[in-house]
DNA sequence: TTGACTTATATGTCTAGACATATCATCGTA
DNA sequence: TACGATGATATGTCTAGACATATAAGTCAA
């Protein structure tokens, strides 16, 4: 081993201690199960406090690379059985991050009272207002991705006297809701006349099909499906972990 | 507001401040930009000491819902530009998390020095042998999912030896290759004639393809593409965040 | 063999200090 | 006006203790 305690530190203590076992467990050294020093061996291996220890152990702990069990010792954990994370892009940044120029276009907005399907899309039971949006998003004037947006103006009434004509209405909730959570459902299809005119392709291409459905605090702000062509648009996922 | 300093606590102190500040967050009460009262404010508002303090704050930190800048304070961090997080699941865990019934079957496995297009697709440069497997994993004896994977012997060479005939090769390598990284790519094809044999659907029909690319410390590993029915399989993502 | 009780122990939380360090604001100077 | 030095301040890290608590492991009795 090589756990030294001293070395020209720019990294404070904790952080290296963190690091030094993060090693260990990403290169394999120490496998899943394998059980980590206990703090105290820690604390005389480093000349440290147990605190500066318990806080690396502890992000460790948070970030899943470890569990922590009382009495039994610190464990490297199994990978999370086999699940990924990935990340979905905003898609101005996606466009703007691969360098092409970004396009929006406002196909259509129309403001009315809810109707019982706008009422099942968005989950609510209540009638009130909602605004629909069919817009258009390129990439250096080729569609890249088409959208159709339902928000809650009951959640959001500032949306009804927002200008979704210049920017798109993804940006603008990014802008005035503040956290949300949302769910996102991922599937494909094959492009149907409308889709395939939207999107410049052929019909019965394939497409990429993302559904958002977002709210606050159980409150339901909007729901969107995003249509990219399947063959040219891709995810990316990196991740760390099991 | 109230942010008692009494009560009866199941949780702990700092997880209950924490706690706290994440509600005022989530509610839109404290809005992105805000300030979060300064560490020694909450310290006399809790009665507690600053690490308790702080170690709530760190936590908020760490999770990306707080930003902390010296001498200026803790602030309500803007959602992260609309990106998510998506949570791709094991093939099995996934069907029985539906309470169906699992079935796997090989199709073909192959051990055979690489090509040069298998060297291309795992990334590597070096020649060496690997095992090229075909499966199909299905639900309730219905296609599911069609696998096509690739295997670096030279990164796992007691794959050479393992039965792939009764595991698939996702879960034997989930628990003989310990940490991984991985890299996703989701996108959408239409079934030729081979695939849609082998799923059961007809050909033209939609498939959502993830292709994974899997290392350890930068040695690859695996590579392999999922192919399932578009129109009847969803990757679903909940999340909390921007 | 099984079940109930006891004990040792590693982690979980917390304190009341300390010094380090980045940075905002101010004041003075060129 | 622009720039540079200075001080105030909030966070970042750390210490050397403390008591709480869950639990693995051992002990003893039914």
């Amino acid at each position: 081993m090589s756990l030294t305690a001293d070395a020209s530190d720019k990294p404070t203590l904790y952080k290296r201690i963190r690091a030094d076992i993060e090693k260990r467990i990403l290169t394999g050294e120490w496998p899943p199960g394998h059980r980590i020093p206990f703090e105290h061996e820690l604390v005389a291996r480093y000349g440290c406090s147990r605190m500066t220890v318990n806080k690396a152990l502890s992000e460790l702990a948070q970030a899943d690379l470890i569990e922590r069990r009382r009495r039994a010792g610190s464990f490297v954990r199994r990978p999370q059985h086999q699940s990924a994370v990935l990340k979905i892009a905003d898609i101005r940044a996606e466009i703007t991050a691969l360098g092409r120029g970004y396009g929006y276009e406002l196909i259509s907005r129309k403001l009315r009272a809810a109707t019982a399907a706008d009422r099942e899309r968005l989950g609510v039971k209540k009638a009130g207002k909602v605004i629909a949006i069919s817009c258009r998003h390129s990439a250096d004037n080729v569609p890249f991705a088409v959208e159709d947006r339902l928000i809650d103006l009951s959640s959001v009434p500032s949306a009804a006297t927002a200008d979704f004509s210049r920017e798109p209405p993804g940006s603008w909730l990014l802008h005035h809701v503040p956290w949300t959570e949302a769910e996102h459902t991922i599937s494909a299809i094959v492009a149907d006349d409308r889709t395939a005119e939207a999107l410049d392709i052929a019909i019965g291409a394939p497409c990429l099909v993302i559904d958002r459905y977002t709210w606050r605090s159980a409150r339901t702000i909007t729901a969107v499906r995003l249509l990219y062509p399947g063959d040219s648009h891709r995810l990316v996922a990196r991740f760390k972990g099991g």
